[in-house]
DNA sequence: ACGACGATTCGGTGCTCACCGAACTATGGC
DNA sequence: GCCATAGTTCGGTGAGCACCGAATCGTCGT
């Protein structure tokens, strides 16, 4: 016995069920799903999901992080590299789009969608990086306005109260795509709000997906100096 | 939905199960296993390898030629690095002489082996070239002895009486490590026979693997001109 | 023709596991 | 404090399947 085949046959089931591979072929977008989206996604409930992302996740194929009352979960890397393998040895093709990082709904949510009520992707990376960038906001241990900020804010979205209630005012949210914070807290939602209301921002029920209209990309160029045009194409603020 | 998951599940499962694992693993050598050969190694029933190996045929992960009362299977290219691949991202240790064509129990058979009850590997396959060389054998639509060479037999294996049987003198018998035929028949048994009663061949129980003494390199030279010593490093005949 | 042997087919058995719904926990926002 | 939502745990159910032994088939060599 040169090998001990259980390991390779334990790793191997993992890929062997339609569900769980339904699951990794979602997240072979490179992107973080959470628990109830991949259920939703693949037609399983929500349990059922969940018991798949924890075998998943122990065996390695998903790493995952918690963050408040999600899950979200990615494909490590190998796995991918593992999965795109075995499709195309079993015959599957796989349409170049589904590959790491592309495909057109994936790229619109890079782009910018909703996380909780606030925005996040490239768009809210970037807004969180003007907000800094224009002295509006402190980022050191946590985040808060500044008093220029909670002026600015309350301009943008008039009638808000920033001392009432118990939610943080901004709270830095790590964004699974981008791999790095963008805006949260009640400030973000105001904003998400404040934009929408102005026709900027672009929400269809039932989507993640946010969309910027051209008066949008006016309004966050003259604001905050946004460069909508070249976030939508690819680019990362590099604050 | 963009890629179908059920293909790729189906596949990954042929994968999944300890047994085939095993099989695969086996055969990750390169060489051409029997069914039987298989079950044995793996330590199950016949019945159920010979099941196992219609599943992984009938989806191409080995490919079968059968021969006689035997089912020979080969692991297909492609899933050899499939498994090579999946065994890595387990966090398997696939030791290098266990990758294709290697390993010394791998090697040793490749050098010389019972096939039935003749002389395969590249000892067999050699010494079919050298009766050709020779001019003691003749092949084209099948094969046959020359005069000479029945002549020559009967001095190598006395006793010896041709026209006995419905056994075929000679037979070209495939040789599922090295492509090419090898000499089988009634003339293979006979010159087993009398290499393993000379003490020229030296054949284990229960072990399909043979090996040639130094009187034996010595007479394999002085009868047929076969240099034992570069067929054991290696070297195949050129005819 | 016959016996030996390798392989296959077929029933039956038992285990594993994917799935769901219901109950429960934890978090977020009011 | 409240309700809503995301996720998890757990028991039960059902389907799939790996396995074996017995019977059968086909090939080989006498």
């Amino acid at each position: 016995m040169t090998v001990d085949p259980v390991p390779i046959a334990r790793y191997a089931a993992l890929l062997a069920h339609p569900t769980r591979t339904a699951i990794c072929l979602a997240l072979i977008d490179g992107r973080a799903w959470t628990s109830g989206e991949l259920a939703r996604h693949v037609g399983v409930a929500p349990s059922t999901a969940s018991e798949h992302l924890t075998s998943l996740v122990s065996a390695g194929v998903l790493s995952e992080v918690r963050q408040g009352r999600h899950r979200y979960v990615r494909l490590a890397p190998e796995a991918g590299q593992l999965i795109e393998n075995l499709a195309s040895t079993a015959g599957v093709v796989m349409s170049a789009p589904t590959s790491l990082r592309s495909g057109r709904v994936a790229t619109d949510l890079l782009f910018a969608r909703t996380c909780y009520d606030h925005i996040a992707g490239r768009l809210g990376v970037a807004l969180l990086d003007a907000l800094v960038a224009h002295g509006l906001l402190l980022l050191s241990v946590g985040a808060s306005l500044t008093s220029d900020g909670e002026v600015w804010l309350k301009s943008v979205a008039p009638g808000t109260d920033l001392s009432v209630g118990r939610r943080p005012v901004v709270r830095p949210c790590l964004d699974w795509t981008e791999r790095r914070p963008h805006l949260g807290g009640l400030a973000g939602s105001l904003l998400r709000t404040a934009f929408v209301d102005r026709g900027w921002v672009l929400q269809r029920p039932r989507e993640r997906g946010l969309t910027v209209s051209s008066a949008g990309e006016h309004g966050l160029a003259e604001l905050l100096d946004i460069d909508v045009q070249s976030l939508r194409a690819g680019a990362v603020s590099t604050l």
